[in-house]
DNA sequence: CTTTTTGTATTAATGAGTTAACACAAGGAG
DNA sequence: CTCCTTGTGTTAACTCATTAATACAAAAAG
């Protein structure tokens, strides 16, 4: 397992929880494959064991992964047959914040309807070009 | 200029950017009307006059305020007529924001769209609601 | 020119969040 | 039983955003 940190940016934990979570929700990693050991991670990722577990901590809230003491931290069961009520749940809390601060400046749902999508196509066009159109 | 602020929550500067943006957008203030001093808004907002020139600076940022020094801070002109890209220029961030999250969750254009008509006639229940229907 | 009122700038205190250091607990392997 | 590897818990250091204390600068008012 090999994941991408970087000290700037968002906080540690949080790359880890963004990284697996995205591996787990994308079929990339399947329901009981086993993650790396808390001190497996944090020494491959060169970062300290805490900020793994607590990265693990937070999937498991999520309901994502299940630790079994003295064993390991495994994908847990019902990660893919619920994975759309999960990303829904997983989201609600951005759309909320959005919502409320489109509210907040009068703008309707029809108008930050219309600037997500654009946004989207621009965020797609930015993303293939720094691809190199990869695939 | 009465202000609502609440020392739990958001920040304090954060608080008297959204409320007085709200009131410039909405057209609760318009085009070179004077703002409270950054010294009298603190008074009576009971807050320190730094948290007060914080906000107005970021509202001058925005491109909604003026400052005149030695004069006061004053609604500045065009703040109504690019009310519309204004707006558009001022949620842009947490578009963003919402749009990288659904990505990195693997959430479609359309679900985060359905979504987010779900959560906005939710939340404007709860509104209705919690306001007795007034009005 | 002096005073007063305006916004500006510098620095420090505070608090929350993040990360690290290190010790503890539990269960499987031998 | 003993050892080793697993996740857990406690505490402290560090960083950063926020807020406050205080002094400065500029221009209108008199």
């Amino acid at each position: 397992m090999l994941l991408h940190i970087t000290t700037d940016g968002p906080p540690i934990y949080q790359q880890i929880v963004d990284q697996i979570r995205f591996r787990i929700v994308s079929g990339q990693l399947s329901v009981g494959d086993e993650l790396p050991t808390i001190r497996g991670l944090a020494e491959s990722a060169r970062v300290n064991p805490n900020t793994v577990a607590r990265a693990y901590r937070e999937l498991e809230t999520e309901g994502l992964v299940e630790k079994r003491r003295t064993v390991g931290t495994f994908v847990a069961a019902g990660s893919e047959r619920v994975s759309a009520a999960q990303r829904r749940r997983l989201i609600a809390p951005h759309v909320d914040r959005v919502l409320i601060q489109a509210k907040q400046l009068g703008i309707s749902l029809d108008e930050l309807v219309a600037q997500l999508t654009e946004r989207n196509s621009q965020l797609d066009a930015n993303q293939t070009k720094a691809n190199g159109e990869s695939k």
